[in-house]
RNA sequence: GGCGGAGUAGCUCAGUUGGUUAGAGCAUGCGGCUCAUAUCCGCAGUGUCGGGGGUUCAAGUCCCUCCUCCGCUACCA
């Protein structure tokens, strides 16, 4: 983010997405609140007026069916969820002002009210959205999806399904493609990361197609006004959040001063929902944009991708008792920027907390505060008379630096700003010290001196961190005697501070230094534990413990794959019937060939075979592959064909006829 | 296939508009201090800055090409 722009801040509004809630909340969805949240606690911090909402997204056909599952009414079962999401917030000291559910009354009040606004402009309009159904499955596939014969396309299944032609309200997205270009080009940090704007951009420039904004498949959700059948797309529904919650309707004066928001913070896995969707819901409505929508990356657990089914969920709540909370924002925020993917590793927060908390920092304000009860009877001395000294400059170029960091949402390095300042220390402490001084009588103003310095100096860290560490951050200012401190920058944002005769305070270790075998002890007793908390609500797969420390046991050679993997692979001849080209296409043709059964394929081979040199001719096909919509047709496998270096390609094909259907491999 | 990004010390990365012997943290080795959470400080390194070619007095930094990885996207499946 620009200089300028964070300068210009007169208030600041920040959201997290609002959370859906058909799943029990784990590390992302705390990656999100906690950055949020240290954003909003320090922009609160320098005085500017803050909103910070978070809340739950609670409509839809799955919680409808989730909810019917658990033998509850819908509500009830939000209910439920919604409680599960709030206590945890408070556990990570998440300080949102607001908890928006999409189940309040006044945010389904202006739900109805925006779409009629919609309505009013011409954007939305009622068209038909065909449908077949197979019953068997209960799932809806388009007309182009079909097998022949119209049959269900899933493989297991194939039978017939029922045309069903379901009225739809659609949205005049493609209206909107010009205005969201140039949009774009006048605000070119609408989206951040800026490599985020260019995927939206070149996404747009492909062209919009209007939106389908409504359904009548299920009924959990906000009918469409003057239309019961229908309700409202949960996506229209849920974006809303951010101006009903700040009151659109219910609270003029509030909405006023923080429309339009600051900063949407999301996982990028949204982005086009918030980039395209939302701004384009707003041109429609008449209101003005967000300044940012900044998309986040996704933690990967020890460089696997997070999974239930790979058994590495990262309970937050563990980790808050197993490492402290402080401990894990901090290595939320210091180890990667905010934009790129991550990797959760157990070793690096080790790591973090051992060498930065402990060692660096915690013991850096151990040996500040013991030395000031050793050596200058444990108050606060008298700072030097000319208050500029390289200490003080130092800590004040490092606060600088730290500004400016976080006016730009930088916090990984406003952290290692910080430490820079941490090092010096340690590094100021060795250079005086000030433990020979104590032996010689005469250097008693100039080890007052020191001490005043560092512990000013940790003064200032302490108020940097309070927005990403509150809890250690008023500690550490308990033990430099700042009782009550205030931490609003125009007042704690410049040195001396701290003032003559404060009275230290002998504090527990702030940080203390993880040996393996203290985690694992702790952990096992997490475990323990968590037969008696886990399970108020839900009927949630028991969460694995937190990271597992022992990796896959054997390792293969990079590049190489088990046996069992490829055997999931299911290779069968297919003996080719008929053969077409696609319409519209260049390189599509469309097969229909016999594998035992028969399928049709589409293969990306129109520029090397002719239809006709291809019928007749067996095929190499992958049988079990998920079908897959190409130009609008349904292809059910692939067929193996060897390409050169040059671009030349050739089918795999039998040596000598043999029965389609037959296994290869 | 198209567009975009990345490939720098064992690991994670920083390197602004091309300019002195290429940096930080962690890990490793040696030395020092004792106020401190066996913590802290100092020193030592190792790098053909993905490969090749080019522009320039001078390139990690610009251009071309190739390789590998990642993101988005598509008439890849």
């Amino acid at each position: 983010m620009e200089r300028k722009t964070a300068m210009k801040r007169e208030s600041f509004y920040i959201s997290t997405p609002i959370y859906y809630v058909n799943g029990e909340p784990h590390l992302g969805h705390a990656y999100t609140s906690i950055v949020a949240d240290v954003l909003a606690r320090y922009h609160r911090q320098s005085g500017i007026p803050t909103f910070f909402m978070t809340g739950t997204d609670e409509h839809g056909q799955k919680v409808e069916e989730a909810a019917r599952a658990a033998g509850k009414t819908p509500k009830e079962f939000t209910d439920g969820m919604a409680e599960l999401f709030k206590p945890l917030w408070k556990e990570l000291n998440i300080s949102n002002d607001h908890f928006i559910r999409t189940t309040d009354e006044d945010h389904e009040a202006v739900v109805a009210e925006v779409w009629k606004k919609m309505t009013d402009n011409g954007d939305i309009y009622l068209g038909e959205y065909e449908d077949f159904y197979c019953v068997h499955d209960e799932t809806f596939w388009k007309e182009g999806q079909l097998l022949e014969g119209h049959l269900c396309p899933n493989p297991w299944c194939r039978r017939p399904v029922e045309k069903r032609k379901e009225k739809s309200y659609f949205f005049r997205l493609s209206k909107y493609q010009q205005p969201l270009l140039d949009y774009y080009r006048e605000h070119p940090d609408f989206v951040l990361p800026e490599y985020r704007m260019n995927e939206v951009t070149s996404f747009v420039n492909g062209g919009l197609q209007d939106l389908s904004i409504s359904r009548t498949s299920f009924s959990w959700g906000i009918p469409v006004p003057g239309d019961a059948e229908h309700v409202i797309y949960v996506w229209v529904d849920a974006l809303f959040n951010y101006v009903s919650g700040i009151g659109y309707k219910s609270d003029r004066s509030r909405y006023e001063k923080f429309w339009p928001a600051t900063v949407h913070l999301i996982g990028k896995d949204i982005l086009r929902f918030h980039a395209i969707y939302w701004p384009a819901f707003l041109m429609s409505v008449g209101l003005p944009l967000p300044q940012h929508v900044y998309a986040h990356g996704f933690w990967n657990i020890e460089g696997q991708k997070m999974s239930k089914s790979l058994g590495n969920w990262i309970n937050p709540r563990e980790m808050v008792q197993t490492f402290g909370l402080d401990a894990f924002r901090y290595y939320l925020l210091r180890e990667i920027p905010l934009g790129p993917d991550g990797d959760f590793m157990r070793s690096s927060l080790l790591n973090r907390i051992n060498s930065d908390l402990a060692n660096d920092l915690g013991n850096l304000l151990s040996r500040s505060v013991s030395m000031g009860f050793k050596f200058v009877s444990g108050v606060v001395p008298q700072p030097a008379s000319e208050p500029d000294n390289q200490v003080a400059r130092k800590a004040l170029a490092v606060y600088a630096a730290y500004r400016e960091s976080m006016d730009d949402l930088k916090t990984n390095k406003a952290l290692s700003d910080i430490w820079e300042l941490v090092s010096y220390l340690n590094r100021y402490i060795d250079e005086k010290a000030p433990w020979v001084m104590a032996r010689d009588a005469s250097k008693k103003r100039e080890l007052e001196i020191v001490m005043y310095n560092l512990l000013e100096a940790l003064r200032l860290i302490s108020v940097m961190l309070k927005p990403f560490m509150p809890d250690s951050a008023l500690k550490m200012l308990q033990q430099l005697g700042y009782e009550n401190p205030d931490c609003d920058f125009d007042v704690a944002g410049r040195w001396g501070v701290l003032s003559e005769g404060m009275k230290l305070q002998k504090g527990s270790v702030l940080f203390p230094r993880i040996d393996i075998e203290t985690v694992e002890n702790k952990e096992s007793a997490v475990t323990e534990n968590k037969n008696e908390t886990a399970n108020i609500e839900k009927p949630a797969a028991p969460a694995p413990l937190a990271v597992s420390a022992a990796p896959a046991e054997k390792t293969l050679p990079e590049g190489l794959i088990e046996y069992d993997d490829f055997a999931k692979v299911q290779l069968k001849v297919g003996l080719v019937l008929e053969a077409e080209k696609v319409e519209g296409a260049d390189k599509l043709l469309k097969l229909k060939v016999d594998t035992g059964e028969e399928r049709t394929i589409v293969a990306g081979i129109a520029l090397h075979y002719k239809p006709e040199q291809i019928v007749g001719k067996n095929i190499i096909v992958v049988a079990n592959l998920k079908p897959r919509k190409l130009r609008g047709i349904v292809s059910n496998g692939m067929l193996l064909a060897a390409t050169q270096k040059d671009g030349k390609l050739a089918i795999v094909t039998t040596d000598g006829p043999i029965e389609g259907g037959s296994r290869v491999g």
